[in-house]
DNA sequence: CCTAATTCCTATTTACTTGGTAGGATTTAG
DNA sequence: CTAAATCCTACCAAGTAAATAGGAATTAGG
């Protein structure tokens, strides 16, 4: 499941790239629109610095403002900047020690490629196009699909 | 992430539905074979005995067995059968009070289409194709995708 | 009837991860 | 100099997942 973090960098995000091109906030500012802890939002703006997605200026009149642009800018990304890992199952994580199970086990294939479909689903979907809610507006495949169970 | 709990209960069928049709086995097989402790297993057999997955027999000689067809029973279900929700993101969980942001937030149109889209996928594999490797064998879609982060 | 093997049932423990907090150090505009 | 901001490191709390414990109920077979 998706973490609260990786939801939140997400509102983060799309506040920013809302302010239009070299525009640039406070923490606080989003903190407060937002309702999220201005002292968790700092992690995440860290976590997010650190992948070089945003920049931020110290001191007073700083903040933060967007590196990348946000048509260019994709959920995987996102994403893989906040939380640690995106790997369906454990045994798929980073730097686990390969399973012994690995050569014969049936189900292994089944969740590299859930992995790979999930990658291929974020990296389709860019800041900008959920900034403009033009995703939102636009008819998905997947519409007919009853999610609830 | 899939918990162990759905890996294991996996594993779990795709031995049952290799004995064939009919087969029986009882946990303590299972348990040493697959190296899962028997009384996690037992918990796991529960749940996908009170999901009308699989059949217990008490008594000595008793044991499991596939109640549904094999070439009939997804992923989902089995997944479903054992994790409480699969939903992406909290905000989508089963019960959860909605938000009072949901008719205008922008992600959220995302997270459902991601999880239509797992559900789909799930949906679209039998335990039997699991089961005599058809899958692990098929060429698919995904597979120029580089996984790993 | 007795025993061994099995499922069934309920509760508890343990360990880990997530979400969030605390307290300050550093930087900079005005 | 001060206020406002980012930056940094550590810690805490609560929830959840994973696993264990101990036995009750059931049944085949001797």
């Amino acid at each position: 499941m998706i973490s609260t973090k990786g939801r939140y960098a997400l509102r983060f995000l799309v506040n920013l790239s809302r302010l239009g091109k070299d525009g640039q906030t406070s923490l606080k500012e989003i903190a407060e629109k937002e309702e999220i802890s201005i002292k968790y939002l700092e992690r995440i703006a860290h976590d997010l610095s650190a992948s070089g997605i945003i920049q931020g200026s110290q001191g007073k009149g700083g903040g933060y403002r967007l590196v990348k642009d946000s048509s260019n800018l994709t959920m995987w990304e996102i994403l893989s900047a906040v939380d640690e890992d995106l790997s369906p199952v454990a045994c798929l994580k980073c730097g686990e020690s390969t399973c012994n199970r690995k050569d014969k086990c049936p189900t292994l294939p089944m969740w590299e490629d859930y992995g790979k479909m999930t990658k291929a689903y974020f990296s389709s979907i860019t800041l900008s196009s959920l900034s403009d809610s033009s995703f939102r507006n636009q008819k998905n495949e997947v519409d007919n699909i009853e999610y609830f169970i």
